[in-house]
DNA sequence: GATACCAGTTTGGTATCCCAAAATGGTATC
DNA sequence: GATACCATTTTGGGATACCAAACTGGTATC
């Protein structure tokens, strides 16, 4: 493994694990020394999280990005034109048996599983279904999408009614999706993403005096 | 202007202008040499453009990346979905005088206008529509998309007949968005993408033995 | 003639050095 | 006490040195 390709998981993984809060500064050297790589690869890395919107130049720096409502916002519109594209290809599918390896990732989960489990099985839910279509572009789009989200969602595994609710409305999308019944699965997976984001919107727009209270940086829409 | 957008921006027009062919090898050193700057921004530059699907990897090295027509018409039903979606969120909104400013783009050309002329107003056309969403992750998508498929448009610069049946198509579009009939002029969208797309295949069918024979690597569907 | 092999070269990955600009912190001035 | 000013430090941008791996071209072997 590169060092480039080092620096550039562990700084993603620190960013969404929110170990590095929202609105941070960030020096090529605190990271060069935090990780033991040398500048080349960190600034490798740092342009390529600045491309999935993790990082930011604040002037001549960097900055971890801010959650973002007004953000958050535009990007479940975007995942509801992209999500919906995906998967209205995979009800024109002959084959549907391929939605059984997302019903078993679905199945993996039950009441003994960990809330961090739930909250990633519900992810990949979405980045699988995109992936389905065969559509390099729709998948990416949704990959990309998601990662934006993840910071945010964090603050939804809170929320154990929200968990639940988010695997019935996917148990029953993918019912639809292995019935080749495009309008009706477009319909939930639309109304699922809106109130997916009404939640998210609301529950952040509660936590924000919380959050920035731990220094972390939420803009307002 | 730092070196790094200087490299980004002069191999991109290099790329995009066909004056490296797809497929060609790149080396950091040629890069270095050609602009007169230092592997740093060179380094710099290529993550940018990879990101964007201009250069991709070959093992260790660096490759313009082909022309692919698998991937043409991928992007073509991606485009349909974020192109439609922003329109629609554009008919949604009250103020329709937005629409003057691409108008306007239209109205520049005419039978004196240079081909290269049309074929950059065709593109900007689609992405300042996109523009008018106010959807920033919409907008982006659309630029991406145009940007990965100006090489092969180049080669649709030759057809007189398609430049203008494009410029008809997208008065129509700017029509009936104007009057805000969102299904009409999604539906107007749509075939429009659809047939500039059938035309781009064909053609890029045809020509798959002389792009070869100018050293143009060129990927079947 | 084909092939296995080896020395020399090239190349991307990394580390490090230099620099100008920006941030910082202290100090003198009012 | 506030502020303007200056020396110092820090920082990102760029240049360069070094290395290991990959590639190249030629040669010896069969």
């Amino acid at each position: 493994m590169s060092q480039m390709q080092n620096v550039e998981r562990q700084l993603r993984e620190m960013i969404l694990a929110l170990e590095i809060g929202p609105g941070e500064r960030l020096t090529e050297r605190w990271i060069e020394s935090r990780f033991g790589a040398s500048r080349t690869p960190v600034r490798a890395a740092l342009l390529r999280l600045e491309t999935e919107g993790l990082v930011g130049r604040d002037g001549r720096g960097w900055t971890v990005s801010p959650i973002n409502l007004a953000e958050l916002e535009q990007i479940a519109v975007y995942r509801e034109a992209v999500e919906v594209a995906a998967l209205r290809l995979t009800c024109g599918q002959a084959d549907k048996s391929v939605v059984d390896v997302i019903e078993a990732m679905l199945d993996s989960c039950d009441e003994n599983t960990p809330r961090e489990e739930w909250h990633r099985v519900g992810m990949d839910f979405h980045i699988e279904l995109a992936r389905l279509s065969g559509n390099e572009f729709l998948f990416r789009a949704v990959r990309d999408a998601m990662t934006r989200l993840s910071r945010a969602r964090w603050l939804e595994v809170r929320d154990e009614t929200a968990l639940g609710r988010a695997w019935l409305e996917h148990r029953a999308i993918l019912a639809a999706t292995r019935l080749g019944q495009a309008d009706e699965a477009a319909r939930l997976l639309s109304a699922h993403i809106v109130g997916s984001r009404d939640r998210l919107v609301t529950s952040l727009a509660n936590d924000r005096r919380g959050l920035r209270a731990r220094g972390f940086a939420v803009v307002a829409a």
